[in-house]
Parts: structure tokens; C-alpha cells; sequence
DNA sequence: TGGCTGACTTTCG
DNA sequence: ACGAAAGCCAGCC
């Protein structure tokens, strides 16, 4: 739960997990998105490392999370570079050349979408 | 134990 | 407008 990201002291990779796992289906995320939701922007290369520990924690959406320009930087860390590409293109996200295309439309802002008050 | 590296983003020159 | 550098912080030699 978000509520609980605030309220209790865990860990940032976990409070990116959190995040990550509120990406819902055929949308995507910035890692700098994730990083000024949780108050560090500047760390945003966090989220991307956080998300090395991502693979290994179930129900993490981790091809959900691109760059800030819908490119699919991350997508080498996958098994293989296209799997990332293939589980977008599976959600309805079109895919091209590694990068999401309207990625305007698919980007899902934690700040608008979670409805901080 | 200490230092390097990294799935990024922003800002300064 | 383009290029270079810094800043973030935790995991891994």
C-alpha cells in the first residue's frame, strides 16, 4: 500500500517495489517518476538499480519502467533484450525500436494517478 | 573496510 | 541548442 510508504521506514528499494507494483496493465513508468515520487528525483538511478533486485521479487512489473523518453534502457537486464519489448507489446503497448511509441498516452505519473492530496 | 559502479535525470557551460 | 558533469545511495568487489 502507498500510505504505508510514507508511513513506515522501508526500505527505498522496497518503496520502489511498491510503486512498480501499482503500474497497472498496458502502462508505463520513468524511473525519475518513481524516484520524485518518493522524494528523490536526483536518485533515480536507484530506481534502475532497484529494479536489478526486482527480478527476483514476484509481481514486480519491472518492463513497466522505462526511461523518461519511453526508451526500454532497461530491457538488457531481461534475459533477453527483446523480452522486455515483448511483454509491452503483450499489453497492448506498441513497441518500436526499443522505445514506447505515444509514450505520452501509456506513461502512468504515480503523483496523478495515486492522487496525492 | 573502502571505493567503484550503476535499468537515470537535471542543470550548468 | 548541444555537450559535459554532477547528484543520488546501496550493492558488490
Amino acid at each position: 500500500m502507498i500510505q504505508t510508504l510514507s508511513e513506515k521506514h522501508a526500505d527505498f528499494f522496497d518503496q520502489v517495489y511498491a510503486v512498480v507494483r501499482l503500474i497497472p496493465f498496458g502502462r508505463a513508468t520513468s524511473y525519475g517518476a518513481i524516484a520524485s515520487y518518493l522524494g528523490v528525483k536526483r536518485s533515480a538511478r536507484m530506481v534502475g538499480w532497484a529494479m536489478h533486485g526486482a527480478a527476483k521479487h514476484a509481481g514486480v512489473p519491472a518492463h513497466r519502467v522505462v526511461n523518461r523518453n519511453g526508451y526500454l534502457t532497461g530491457s538488457i537486464h531481461f534475459e533477453s533484450p527483446n523480452q522486455m519489448a515483448e511483454l509491452l507489446e503483450g499489453e497492448g503497448v506498441q513497441v518500436v525500436d526499443g522505445r514506447i511509441v505515444d509514450f505520452k498516452k501509456v506513461f502512468w505519473d504515480p503523483f496523478v494517478e495515486l492522487a496525492i492530496d
